[in-house]
RNA sequence: GGACGGGUGGGUGAGCGGUUAAUACCACCAGACUGUAAAUCUGGCGCCCGGAAGGGCUACGGGGGUUCGAAUCCCUCCCCGUCCA
């Protein structure tokens, strides 16, 4: 993709009012000193560490991902690290569980797979300030234990790391050897990043504050040079819930894992109270865009002007023109209402992006297929169990209309066109089933 | 190696021989209300059979035992924490 570069203003100020410098209770902006004017003065390489556990990033990745793009826009360089070393240690200040290991194999699949979804946000062949995707397996398997030691260890006492809050906080339910490294190995990558490319800032969530400053406490000792770090705040939905989590479980940037569809439906579905703060951190609209929706919002809610525009900015960041077509089309059909005046081809063609199960036209000749059965088939409802008390509670619709008797005998002549039937459960999850044969 | 404490459903966490598929809170799902929002209210939330009433199966770290009956008692193993060596 292209990189516009901007020149114009700080970029620090822009992170300001886009609010992605975490601030501390105490008021305290958490970014190294003297950073502002480094970025003011000249251009920098930046990196952002991302987890190569998946061959896709999902949306918790994203801020990290639109830091890197604000960098380069205004022409600074950045790279993205996937942890295929430190991805198999685990931080401490994050999950405690442990994490699988991945064969060689894998991280390299996972890593194109990220890569490519890096491309979409970040310019990989710009001239001056290409970004750069790297893995720190290339360095860190390569290290031995006993240069570990004396090239890392060596300059962080015991007082220093116990001082950590990512430790201090796994003290009372203990925390491995393994963990409590996590920080050294961290810093040793930002280190090899400043040695070969120069790479003098680390960002990312607030909760690396401690690990990024490892690394530059590491660059001074080891180096004697100057290194910084910045961190964004961690993403909650103003009900204080985690961002970035579904019913479903993450929102994948990937078309596979998550439609265009939903993708959309994640964004269009924010709470008025987060819809303007999110414009802010997931978008490139400018501050008086972004205000004059404020402005709708709040005026008229029920427009859901920031939620929409939201929805559309980030997935065609993410899936292209072609994938918010398909959402926005997607989108029409299925919540202007009735699905019954279009012909099976139609139905197809929106629902494209929506599980679908096949059964045998045989299965709805004669007694036909239970409802109840149907909807536990296509996996509506985990069990049957649950899909007749879904169904007894009204909570499924068969071709958009309500059905309450789980017994109800679902046949050919239901079918649209004889080949394609509609489930839906509660306002928004479909499933396709379709009639083989 | 020793002493003590602990491992219960997605999470926190009760229960400490039957009344327990297992209290409560959170999360989650559906309905109502709405704006495909929030808040609120209602219902649901192991699996299977049954129209229902009801029945069956599986489950409280693993294994074994005591008992008519165990998440609850005993033995053993594994794991976690605290302290001591």
């Amino acid at each position: 993709m292209q990189a516009p570069v901007q020149t114009t203003g700080s970029i620090i100020d822009e992170f300001r009012w886009r609010g992605l410098i975490h601030v501390t209770e105490g008021g305290e902006e958490l970014l190294t000193p003297g950073l502002e004017e480094l970025l003011a003065r000249e251009k920098v390489t930046a990196y952002i560490g991302f987890d190569p556990s998946a061959d896709s990033l999902h949306i918790g990745n994203l801020l990290g991902i639109m830091t890197l793009m604000r960098m380069q826009r205004y022409g600074h360089r950045p790279i993205a690290i996937a942890g295929g070393g430190t991805g198999l240690i685990g931080d401490p200040g994050g999950k405690s569980q442990e994490r699988p290991l991945l064969t060689r194999e894998e991280l390299q699949e996972n890593l194109r797979g990220i890569g490519a979804q890096l491309e979409r946000f970040l310019d990989f062949g710009a001239r001056d300030n290409p970004a750069l995707l790297v893995n720190n397996a290339d360095w860190l398997e390569r290290m031995s234990a006993i240069d570990f030691m004396r090239d890392v260890g060596k300059h962080f006492s015991i007082n220093y790391m116990l001082a950590k809050e990512s430790v201090q906080s796994r003290m009372e339910d203990g925390i491995s050897y393994t963990e409590f490294s996590y920080m050294l190995l961290q810093a040793y990558d930002f280190m090899t990043l400043y040695d070969r490319y120069g790479c003098a800032l680390q960002m990312g969530g607030s909760d690396q504050w401690g690990n990024i400053t490892a690394g530059v406490d590491l660059i001074r000792r080891a180096r004697g040079a100057h290194a910084h770090a910045l961190v964004t705040p961690l993403v909650t939905t103003a009900s204080g819930a985690k961002f970035g989590k579904t019913e479903a479980g993450a929102v994948w940037l990937d078309a596979g894992k998550t439609s265009p569809f939903q993708f959309y439906q994640f964004w269009l579905n924010s709470a008025d109270a987060d819809a303007v703060q999110m414009l802010r951190y997931y978008t490139l609209l400018t501050s008086d865009e972004i205000d004059e929706i404020g402005e709708s919002v709040a005026s008229s809610p029920e427009r859901r002007e920031a939620q929409r525009r939201l929805a559309a900015e980030v997935t065609r960041m993410t899936h292209g023109e072609s994938g918010l077509r398909n959402a926005l089309a997607a989108t029409d059909v299925l919540f202007g209402g009735d699905v019954s005046g279009l012909s099976a081809d139609e139905l197809l063609d929106v629902f494209q992006d929506v599980p679908s199960t096949y059964l045998p036209r045989e299965r709805f000749e004669g007694e036909g297929v239970r409802l109840q059965d149907l909807v536990a088939l296509s996996e509506l409802a985990s069990s049957r169990g649950e899909a007749r008390r879904l169904i007894e509670g009204g909570g499924v619709t068969l071709n958009s209309q309500r059905v309450s008797d789980p017994r109800r005998a679902v046949r050919l002549e239901n079918a649209v066109d004889g080949r394609v039937i509609v489930l839906r459960r509660g306002a928004r999850q479909y499933r396709l089933v379709g009639i083989q044969g």
